[in-house]
Parts: structure tokens; sequence; C-alpha cells
DNA sequence: GAATTCATGTAACTTGTTACATGATTTA
DNA sequence: TAAATCATGTAACAAGTTACATGAATTC
């Protein structure tokens, strides 16, 4: 997919500019997606001329302007179609760097990669503790605002992140007791 | 990363053929790394212009003409300073469509989520049989071949395609139950 | 007063995908 | 003999990253 969808999602919540969405994708959302300012100004750029999303300027007292964008009908529409037709390969194409290494961990020496897997085990670890923190920040949201609904969802991908991470936890300590009776 | 080190290390244990890196990263690899040919080829492309990889053309009777790439001492290098250099952010960077779909179910009935999640589970069934037939692939490597070496680390990764897979697993039934009992 | 955050972008580049093209060899 | 696999690419496009630029407002 692409970073569209995920904006056209967003907005569908409320109207936001182009800093509350990279804010957004890279706080509450870091999890399961990110994204840099420039693509997310480019994309509503496109988006914009697509005629998915307008913009307008509010004026603020104290503060220079904001660029507001909302979903138009047509974005709406694109947005609940493509809700609709989950792909049939619904398996994240996986490019996964950590595990290409320790594929190749011959090259290097039974320390080295006990140290990076203890490094990555710790790395892990305090993923999990960003999770909960957000865990909260959703348990918090969901009292202020009459967000019941999003919160349910929100809770639910928060729930697999931290049992995803559990299970590379696990997965780092077993490799590591391998490791180290490891001879040869 | 990119695909280039993915290829500097397959040729390091073999010279092998586009097609040959292909059949590896679409087969035995395709849980933790995967390429399209015209990715492939372009990429070897440049490798070759840069010198970390030669190639030479092998006849062959009865068959047609295979270009097999070869690790260049630079290539061997290269790859060898790179797996020296873990990088401090060992995250994949997740861009995880599923989980954006899952947070944004609010958007289209319980049944249509509950039926995608279900689908979902019974991919990553599947995908844990694959990896089984890829665990024996593997051993049988390891018996044929004197490739213990590479045969314990290529293992490890299987292991941790597995454990991942099965939190898969567990979170779907979690979701679905709760999806269940979901009222509003 | 310095550092951080707010706020919006442009340009160039890298990485990955899709569609297309070609044609021989092998297997059902 | 039809389909699958072997084998090698090109071209255009889509998606993501890095580096750069600018400058106001806020917090330490």
């Amino acid at each position: 997919m692409s970073l569209k969808f995920g904006i056209l999602g967003l907005l569908k919540y409320e109207r936001m500019t182009g800093y509350d969405l990279q804010k957004t994708f890279n706080s509450s959302l870091q999890f399961m997606w990110n994204a840099k300012g420039s693509q997310i100004y480019r994309e509503l750029k496109a988006m914009e001329q697509r005629g998915l999303v307008s913009s307008s300027v509010i004026e603020q007292e104290n503060k220079f302007d904001r660029k507001v964008y909302s979903l138009t009908e047509q974005g709406s529409e694109e947005f609940l179609s493509w809700m609709q037709k989950f792909p049939q390969d619904l398996n994240a194409p996986i490019r996964d760097e950590f595990s290409i290494r320790v594929f190749f961990g011959e090259f290097i020496s039974n320390e080295e990669l006990r140290f990076e897997i203890i490094k990555y085990k710790k790395q892990q670890e305090e993923s999990i503790e960003e999770l909960n923190v957000i865990k909260v920040l959703a348990e918090q949201d969901a009292e202020k605002n009459d967000m019941e609904q999003s919160f349910f969802y929100w809770l639910l991908t928060i729930k697999r992140g931290i049992k995803s991470i559990q299970a590379e936890i696990e997965w780092a300590e077993e490799a590591l007791d391998l490791l180290q009776h490891k001879r040869g």
C-alpha cells in the first residue's frame, strides 16, 4: 500500500496539518507505520491535486498560519473502498535486515553475534516499554473523548505489537543460549 | 539496507547467476528477504560496475549460456565490513498494512473484520508449514554438504520466523475473541 | 541566550514494483 | 503440444530516504 491510505484514514477522524500527521505517524502509530515530513507533504500535495483532500489556511493569533487538510467526499469514498478490499496476501513484505545478518552469522565471531543479539534484545525490551506508554495514552484518550470505537481498534494493534516483540525477546534468549553452547 | 548485501553474502558461499540468486531469495530465504528478477539483475549490473562482483559466461552442453557472478576481493571486504557494523536501530522499519487496516477497523463491520482476521490466521498457519518445509530443506542440506556452519545460522533465522508467526496466530485468536464479544 | 519544537516545503537519490520482451529447454 | 521453468534483461513508475532550506514560537 502507500502512505496515502494512512493519511486518508487519519483525516477521516479529523482535519489535520501535515505536521499533525507527521506527529501521529511518528508517535502513536510509530509501531505500525512511520513517515518523514518530506514524504507526507509531497503525498498531501498529490492527493490534493487528485481531489482526495482539500486544504484551507487557518489563521491563528500570536501564531503563524496552519494549512489544515480535510477529506473530500471523494477521498472518503476511496478510503472506504480500500478498507473493503483487504489484499489476498496479507503477509507484510518481509525485508528483515536483522535476520539476514544473523543468517550470515558465520562471518563474524560467536562473541560478536551474541553481543549484537543482546543489544537487540535490550532494544526490544525498550520497545515494549514505549508501547506501554502508547497504551496508556490510548486509554487516556478514550476517557477524555468519545472515541471508544477507535480506542478499541488501536488497542488491538498495540496488543499485536507487544505480542510480536515478546516473541522476538524469547527468540533472542533461545538464540543466545544456543550460541553460548555452540562449538566449532 | 539494500539487496546488495544479501547478494554479496550469498556469493560469498558460491558463484551464482542472477537466476540462482532469485531462486534463493524467493525460496529458502523468502521468509526474511525477497526480490524480483528485475531488481536483482539491475543491482548486479551496478555492483559489477563498482567492482564488487565479476561475471563470466559459462558455456554448457545442450543448454544455453549462464552468466555466473562471483565476489571480487573488494566485494568480499565490503560485505565483511558491513557485517561488522550492525546498525544502531535494529528495529525493522515497520510498514505494516495489516495493522493499519485493523487500526481503522471501525470503518468496516465487525463481521467483515473478523472474516479478514480469520483469513489472516489461516495464512499464518500456512506460512508456518512452509517454514517447516524450509527447515527440512536446511537439515537435508546440512547432511549432504559440509555446511554445518551456515546450517546453524539458517536454523536460527527459521526459528525466529516460526516464533514470530506463532505470535501472530495467538494474537489473531485473542482479537477474534475480543471482537466476538464486543458490542457497540 | 540556546535548544527544541512548530511548520512547510524542495531536490536528488535509492529502493522496490509492474509491465513488457525474448526465446530456449524441460516436463506433464 | 501446452505449460512451466530456465534465463536475462529494459523502461516506467511508486514509495521511501537524505540533505537542505527557512524562519517563527516556545521552553530550558
